[in-house]
DNA sequence: TGATCGACCGAATGTAATTCGGCAGCGGCG
DNA sequence: CGCCGCTGCCGAATTACATTCGGTCGATCA
């Protein structure tokens, strides 16, 4: 992970689509070593995957907001169910399980307030291990595409 | 946007480095016409970017957390300079304005306990905006790297 | 029914990914 | 001190792919 790599993962943060060659190009290497270089830090598992970005209000999810949720008992198991009962939505992107206050910070989306309104509740209220949840409803979110490496 | 483009998306959502020969193959379709399909939905910003997921470990990023923000006053520019100087910090990933208890979610992730707690402290503490925060640390995290199209 | 338009196809061309033999630098070891 | 083996890099050759473009088909509408 020297100086080299940093730079690969930080172009194809930005843009993985980038041909081989003008990757290879602005880091002044050969197109051969980059590629060597990339595959190196997939086999590593720097590099977990390629993705298209894509505009949710164009899938029709034109609300967004975060599900703080309250879950009891706290054992394993009930998180874990309840932590894959969430993700298997189509409403839910992410999934955290988390500390503090609430137990489970659950990112939707949805087509309308409406919407998001009968899904919690059609999906939600009734289970046994959910005792409360609140809405965050989001305005607005900036997400940094890139990562770099943090010093220690 | 009919089953075909949702088809395209929902590939290349879950790669989106397949050739386009190979996606074309898949979805019974000439690669041309593939081709066509992937720019005119990157032209109408259905896909707005394609980007490389990368491991945080392997970023020296070993500890992840939620950090709620209550930010006083709120106006529109403490807002926006709020959010503005946390998207700009290394550590944060994704910022979130939204309704609620919290006036701002903020997605952060930093090598150490110690190190986070440094950084919330030389980061934000001494910010007059910022009346209050609480740190929820995320324990595991499940990301849904396909996004469907939703009926309305 | 005939014209027009849009979407798709497939061959042709240019460009890129990938492979592989060789070379240079480096560290270990006699 | 010199030799040996290893590792990472390079560049030409091969293979595969992206991209273009002229033609075709089917739907739509007058």
């Amino acid at each position: 992970m020297d100086e080299l790599d940093s730079a690969i993962v930080r172009h194809l943060q930005r843009d993985a689509r980038q041909t081989n060659r003008d990757l290879a190009r602005a880091l002044g290497i050969a197109p051969s070593t980059c590629l060597e270089r990339i595959r190196a830090l997939r086999a590593r598992g720097v590099i977990t995957g390629y993705h298209a970005a894509v505009d949710p209000a164009a899938l029709n999810r034109h609300v967004q907001a975060l599900i703080h949720f309250q879950i009891r008992p706290l054992s394993r198991a009930v998180i874990e169910a309840f932590k894959t009962y969430a993700a298997g939505l189509p409403e839910v992107s992410t999934v955290y399980v988390v500390t503090g206050g609430d137990d489970m910070i659950v990112h939707v989306s949805a087509p309308s307030v409406d919407h998001l309104h009968g899904f919690l509740m059609d999906k939600f209220t009734a289970r046994r291990e959910v005792v409360g949840f609140r809405t965050s409803v989001i305005y607005q979110h900036t997400h940094n595409q890139v990562l770099e490496p943090l010093a220690p």
